[in-house]
RNA sequence: GGUGCCAUAGCUCAGUUGGUAGAGCAACGGACUGAAAAUCCGUGUGUCCUUGGUUCGAUUCCGAGUGGCACCA
């Protein structure tokens, strides 16, 4: 038997936390959760954790680790599942890694290439560059920088060139030169399993969790970060919109379509991510024998 | 029952002096290597209510029908 690690993922509200849950019951195992906000303990109610009734039933890790305050990113959290997983499996043959952030599922399964941590004032300078001279600006001197780049790259995302530009005055190399592509090689096997339904149905059960959430407290819970406001952790789904209304722009009614709608929109471009991923066997979420049995003939 | 107004995209509505139509929102498709629930790019999806008439040609003009709204009974 080989050591493997389960990866159930796909779309936000798809249901993939009670599917991960009786998966790992039964393989007698722990979970990792791949979710780039319900890592931050300030947030709950809006990133939809897990229940402490469910996180209760099996360990789970990589959930509420974290503070909004902090920095974090894909590569170190590439580095720290690779660490975690190391201990678990002195334990177990199969972890459950669930979640719904697809690079950090890439960050795990493949690898990332490694760049150096950007230093704070230098990311501020370029954001101030950007506010106060344009896209444009930023364009020219990737242009003198890092001609590969700027060919290859969507010259119209900033975050994109920034990045690319961080990197190359940061290191005097190019950014370009950073990227090899690598495909790593795990110690461990990996099993994608995705998770899918009727988009009607999906964007239904979606519409309805959001109604659940603010039942349960989201405007008060979003409330306590309001002056925090600005912190990329808080630039979220079901926060930014309640920021919104709380500054007056919009009405708590019009808050809360507009994060239905924008966590459909998440939930789309989910899927785009995740069809491109030829490794991925797809299964109804409710199917779960079916799902056992797959796991069982492939581990 | 009578009179008037309205009927165009999923919704709210523009519009075509008669040559088969467009905005906003919603929706849909895609990209993605360290901010990723982020960021960015792309796409009108339509028996113009039905049916006769006029016309080379009707979503547009005229008649009838159906449905909705308002007012009068």
């Amino acid at each position: 038997m080989h050591q493997t690690l389960i990866v159930i993922l796909g779309p936000t509200g798809i249901g993939k936390t009670d599917l991960s849950i009786d998966i790992a019951r039964e393989l007698g195992t722990e979970i990792i959760s791949s979710d780039s906000r319900q890592i931050y303990k300030e947030l709950k109610i809006g990133t939809a954790v897990p229940s402490d009734a469910q996180l209760m039933k099996v360990k789970h890790h990589f959930i509420g680790n974290k503070s909004i305050y902090d920095y974090y990113n894909a590569s170190m959290f590439e580095f720290e599942v690779l660490d975690l997983l190391n201990e678990l499996y002195k334990t177990y043959n199969q972890v459950v890694m669930t979640g719904g952030s697809g690079m950090y599922i890439q960050a795990v399964c493949d690898g990332i290439d490694e760049l150096p941590t950007i230093d704070k004032q230098l990311r501020n300078d370029f954001i101030q560059k950007y506010h106060d001279e344009g896209i444009e600006s930023l364009r020219i001197q990737l242009k003198m920088l890092d001609p590969e780049s700027y060919q290859k790259m969507d010259l119209k995302n900033p975050k994109r060139i920034l990045k690319a530009l961080e990197v190359s005055i940061q290191t005097g190399k190019p950014y370009s030169s950073f990227l090899t592509r690598p495909k790593k090689q795990r110690p461990f096997h990996i099993l994608k399993i995705g998770l899918q339904r009727d988009r009607e149905e999906l964007y239904e059960r979606i519409n309805k969790r959001v109604d659940e959430m603010v039942k349960e407290g989201l405007v008060e819970e979003t409330r306590k970060f309001f002056k925090d406001r600005h912190l990329n952790s808080l630039n979220t789904v079901g926060y930014k919109e309640l920021f919104e209304h709380f500054e007056g722009k919009i009405s708590l009614t019009k808050a809360i379509e507009l994060i239905k709608r924008n966590s459909r929109h998440y939930a789309k471009r989910q899927m785009s991510w995740f069809s491109r991923d030829k490794e991925i066997s797809w299964f109804h979420p409710e199917s779960k024998q079916k799902i056992m049995d797959f796991i069982q003939n492939n581990i």
